[in-house]
DNA sequence: GTTGCGCTTTGACCCAGATCAAAATGCGTG
DNA sequence: CACGCATTTTGATCTGGGTCAAAGCGCAAC
């Protein structure tokens, strides 16, 4: 039985994230669990260590996961743009601090209802496998820039990664040049990458001087030719897509 | 219906790995597809790239998977133990190099068949998944390494993680201090930690002078005071440890 | 034994990026 | 419009770790 997305509503955790191959009894269970928050840019969905009793699918906007060391210093190690899941279910607490870098809209599933779910329907556990490893493998990209690349790479690597990503959400590759939204504020960059914001800024600036990005606001990021982009990240030229 | 080693024999990934509370008529169909392979320390398993026809799990030795630049810059991206699987299900080239670290044995399913029994075997998903939430949590704490700690840190860092992984497989926390085998060369370290051998061996001359480890031959680490070298990882006191 | 080779250690120097400091820019609000 | 505040840019200086170079140290082979 193949999946018609107008049985879906607009929760991504149905149709894009979770449960691409569901049937509609199961549709109507994870209903009856569901519940949306809304957070604005800047404030805590939640900390390391508190309980968290919800799992839940980025509907809008862009989530932050980081790690803090207790002097302060801290690395983002998760980006969540909409369709992304939040949450591990049977963790009861929160490992990571979550934070909505723009207007967040989250749709929310009770965590023991939904585990309980996920151990009938063996469609959503093997959705969220795949979503699992894809994320591992965004981590280990992102473990590479963290080790091995210079500032401008670390630039230009994240900057591409943006634009792929939120190209698959639609936004787009038009005929002159590719542009996104930019997200993250400067300092969101820096912990993104281990950095620091001047040397992130310093960076933005020479491919500013250079024209391989050009910014339109301070939220729009044009790229005028994605190839050159490319060239600066380090990687070789397809852009270490994996299959 | 509980599962009992006993009726599993050596292979990992039947007792320890994928299938822990599988079925025995399971059992027999994974068996059919399963053959052993064994590489010596330092001997590539495979290249990025290359068709994968198998998936695995490790029996004995250690395994690295890395990423490499164009320019020969590399960065290990993950590391395999005794129990840790292989390979992803579902894709058909590797996307990493994958080299055996240490004398190595895997027990490989042919890619194909195995897809097909998870398909029908909830539980084998169920572990694998299991498995690769815990991949992305070390992949997490590795990032933080990367990006945030200073040298001295990050080799106190990775001495603390194996020290526990190498626990979690029976090696030793001895009343006398902890100790266990460093597997690694000074240059697997580094391409570990994001760092140059080097570095890597100052900073072990350091910890050393200071008595916080003692090496014994050229494989052995004891650890006298846990704790002491805990304290050099900038994290806080419980390490760091997830749910 | 000694030769050779891979791994490790140690030293001297340098530079990319951190740190410290100040100015510029943007933007919502009274 | 002017003010206040957050964010960004730019400059000057410092330093942790990289780079280059040369010993030291097993250890297997002869």
């Amino acid at each position: 039985m193949t999946f018609d997305p107008k049985d879906c509503g607009t929760c991504p955790i149905r149709h894009r994230a979770v449960c691409a191959r569901c049937e509609a009894d199961e549709l109507e269970t994870l209903d009856s669990i569901k519940f949306y928050r809304s957070f604005e840019a800047g404030q805590p969905v939640i900390w390391s260590g508190d309980t968290m009793d919800f799992v839940a699918s980025v509907v809008t906007g862009v989530a932050s996961l980081s790690q803090a060391m207790e002097d302060g210093r801290t690395q983002m190690v998760g980006l969540l743009l909409p369709s992304d899941f939040l949450g591990r279910p049977g963790r009861e607490f929160a490992a990571y601090d979550v934070v909505a870098v723009s207007n967040l809209t989250l749709c929310c599933f009770r965590r023991k209802p939904f585990e309980n779910i996920m151990l009938q329907t063996p469609h959503i556990g093997q959705r969220l496998l795949e979503m699992t490893l894809d994320e591992l493998d965004a981590a280990r990209e992102w473990m590479l820039i963290l080790g091995r690349k210079t500032a401008r790479e670390k630039i230009a690597s994240l900057l591409t990664i943006l634009a792929r990503r939120e190209a698959s959400l639609a936004l787009q590759t038009a005929e002159n040049g590719t542009s996104f939204e930019l997200p993250l504020t400067r300092e969101a960059m820096a912990d993104y990458l281990g950095l620091t914001l001047e040397t992130v800024s310093r960076q933005m600036s020479a491919f500013k001087r250079e024209g391989i990005v050009l910014l339109e606001g301070k939220r729009k990021v044009i790229i005028p030719d994605f190839d050159a982009l490319m060239a600066e990240t380090g990687d070789d030229a397809d852009g270490g897509m994996v299959s």
